[in-house]
RNA sequence: GUCCCCAUCGUCUAGCCUGGCCCAGGACACCGCCUUUUCACGGCGGCGACGGGGGUUCGAAUCCCCCUGGGGACGCCA
């Protein structure tokens, strides 16, 4: 490593769109040992330019769950820094500057084209089997030729001939032909920098060395290169870390597995054996021992050894780790964990309300509230309703079904209906009886408190997992 | 569809760069045995992979090419 040579200095770039995601633990660990491994500087930056989606208490969790692994940033919103701000909603006027000095100098334009103009015209690329892309239509505008008041974005100009070559630290040379490149959009109608310019300015602002970031950004790569060469700037390091996966190796999602960093904390993996964990998905510690510290990592850690396949995240390692770490509590920690934890006293007061009535003696709150614990539902009686029974029968179970769905596994009608027709032979299923064929209640058990007050306890992912595998194992 | 990335047991991986020590090593899961008054932990063992085809070479999991397969990107989201 040439660390003497060279500050380094690595950032971790979380959008604050939803719940704090395991990809973001993964990317941030790897982040983290390198930095640490070359005395570096980790830089923690808010990509909140979505104004429609960001949202404050999805920063304070992306930071929150972040602590909980002991994964610590240098400069950040909280803790400042000589780079900062450390938010893009307030550096607004770093990127209006850098998208001017790129208008000035001709390598951006402004482009009048109404959303509904690019739909059409990317439905017609794709009918005609091309790259979908903006066909630049704005691109040699005179200056004045709109009125001033008309909305417009800035877009990049991308040049129309050659090649852009990048270096991956992992994959060696990327080269892609600039007519895959799309003329970006730099600067949103609402002023507000896309990705992509907000991004490179900041990582050259804030003197990255190395981005280390997830492989779906491969592709936009060429874009960010291209940018820093707009800029005149050196651009940094690029290492493309392999993508989580589901079990059916799709990209990693809260459709098909819990992503949550919330939810593996709630559910009580220590952080040790969470980092354990994703270490493992794409490096190995030494061929035999599996079982380290992040320490212990970051001495032997050696960046070029990230393995390439995309690892699969798979629950039954995690928790073989975690049991193993689990061993290792000391009865005082053990105690004071489940207090704190399990039954905290702002959980057992959230129970207060639902179990009052239920328990008729102390020791019968283990049997009644079992599944404020667990997460583990009950479905009771799920039945073929012939489409001549009346109506009003099953629309109440329906209705808590779809409520269940929609809710806490996004599905609708349709999707449902699709899960029930794979099932159709072996429920003998006439083709008549399909159209509203399911009455399905969801319960923690007969005696149970209402689905919703349940479903609010307990956290929608806690649930959500249950109910895929009770219907793929119907 | 276009472009890009990837490819070792069901899963995570070691080995690949610097061909021979690999008829491929470890771990999870699974199965069996031992230990244990139960269960768990622990110990021992079993099952189980170099996607296919061409090269190069005395020799290929390792190097090259093609095919196939998987994934990602193609947004005024990041």
């Amino acid at each position: 490593m040439t660390a003497l040579t060279q500050n380094i200095r690595l950032r971790i770039a979380p959008s604050p769109t939803g719940d704090p995601h395991v990809g973001l633990a993964y990317v941030t660990l790897f982040n983290y040992v390198f930095c640490k491994q070359n005395n570096g500087k980790l830089v923690l930056r808010i990509e909140d330019t979505d104004r429609e989606r960001s949202k404050p208490s999805s920063e304070a969790n992306i930071m929150s769950s972040l602590k909980w692994l002991g994964l610590n940033w240098d400069e950040g919103p909280d803790v400042g820094g000589p780079y900062g701000p450390y938010r893009q909603s307030e550096r607004q006027a770093i990127y209006q500057q850098h998208v001017q000095q790129l208008l000035d100098a001709g390598k951006a334009y402004r482009c009048f084209c109404s959303s509904a103009r690019l739909d059409t015209v990317r439905t017609e690329q794709r009918a005609k089997g091309l790259t979908t892309g903006y066909d630049r239509h704005c691109r040699e505008l005179p200056a004045a030729s709109a009125p001033a008041s008309a909305p417009f974005v800035v877009r990049m100009k991308v040049p129309l001939e050659g090649r852009t070559d990048f270096v991956d630290t992992l994959r060696g040379v990327i080269s892609i032909d600039n007519h895959q490149v799309d003329d970006q959009v730099l600067l949103k109608a609402d002023g507000f920098p896309t990705y992509h310019l907000a991004n490179v300015v900041d990582d050259h602002l804030m003197e990255i060395s190395h981005v280390i970031r997830a492989e779906e950004w491969i592709s936009s790569t060429p874009k960010h290169v291209l940018l820093y060469a707009a800029f005149g700037w050196k651009a940094p390091v690029f290492l493309h870390m392999p993508l989580l996966r589901n079990p059916d190796k799709s990209k990693i999602s809260k459709r098909k597995n819990p992503v949550s960093l919330t939810y593996y904390q709630r559910k009580g993996i220590l952080p040790a054996a969470m980092l354990n964990f994703l270490a493992l998905m794409g490096w190995s510690y030494s061929e035999t021992q599996e079982i380290f510290t992040v320490a212990e990592m970051q001495e032997k850690f050696i960046l070029e050894k990230i393995h390439l396949g995309s690892p699969i995240f798979d629950l039954q390692k995690l928790l073989w780790l975690n049991q193993h770490y689990l061993q290792l509590v000391g009865e005082d920690e053990f105690v004071t964990t489940l207090r704190q934890q399990v039954f905290s006293d702002s959980y057992l007061r959230k129970l207060y309300p639902l179990l009052r009535t239920r328990m008729d003696c102390w020791e019968s709150f283990v049997e009644k509230a079992d599944f404020f614990f667990t997460g583990a539902l009950q479905y009771q009686g799920l039945a073929i309703c012939p489409t001549s029974m009346p109506q009003a029968d099953f629309s109440k179970g329906m209705e808590s079904l779809l409520l269940v769905l929609d809710e806490v596994y996004e599905w609708n009608s349709a999707t449902l209906e699709a899960v029930l027709n794979q099932h159709r032979e072996s429920l003998q299923w006439k083709p008549k009886d399909y159209f509203m064929p399911l009455r399905l209640i969801v319960t923690g058990r007969k005696d149970s408190p209402p689905l919703t007050e349940t479903l609010e306890v307990l956290g929608r992912e806690m649930v959500r997992f249950r109910i895929r595998d009770y219907l793929k194992n119907f």
